[in-house]
DNA sequence: GCCAACGTTGGC
DNA sequence: GCCAACGTTGGC
């Protein structure tokens, strides 16, 4: 794979953590409920099969990449904007243009232990990481593989 | 709980 | 097309 990307998810462990990620009886989750512009771009347009994510959560004690995980089907529409019921209901939203898109990923692995914000504040080799940049909130972000592979030796996770 | 930063909306 | 108001994000 040439040209494998990296990104960074960020959630809130309240609303769905890496563990429920994990947990998916199907093994793998729909990535819904994007509604920023730039993310859907990202998700339509960048990602591809087998590339790799740093799960993010955040508003969490800690803070702090917690797992590892995969895109394991490429942009596509995202439904539930189309649905009043749904959390994620956009009234703009129609079934000719349903406007949002989402990739499913996969839960690769724990890391060995979390990394959390203040570390990577700290580590020069990752300073220019999009999420300690002020005023970041993209909730899906490039990242690239010196700073994936990076969190990950951080994590102390020895798989890559 | 606060609030800065940012994206979106809507009046003009 | 500008920009003030508003809602949301997310660290603190």
């Amino acid at each position: 794979m040439p040209d494998k990307r990296y990104w960074l998810f960020k959630s809130e462990p309240s609303a769905y953590s890496f563990d429920d990620l994990m947990n998916e009886p199907d093994g793998w989750a729909e990535w819904d409920g994007v509604r920023n512009y730039q993310a859907r771009n990202l998700m339509r347009d960048d990602m591809k099969v087998g590339d790799g994510i740093l799960f993010y959560h955040s508003n969490a004690k800690p803070m702090s990449v917690v797992g590892i995980a995969s895109v394991v089907r490429e942009g596509y529409d995202d439904s539930h904007g189309l649905d009043p019921k749904d959390d994620h209901y956009d009234p703009k939203a129609t079934k000719e243009n349903p406007i949002w898109s989402m990739v499913d990923i996969k839960g690769e692995r724990a890391l060995g232990r979390p990394v959390t914000l203040d570390e990577i504040k700290l580590n020069p080799k990752l300073k220019d990481m999009l999420l300690i940049r002020k005023g970041m909130r993209l909730s899906i972000q490039p990242v690239t593989k010196e700073e994936f592979d990076e969190v990950i030796a951080m994590g102390g996770d020895s798989a890559n």
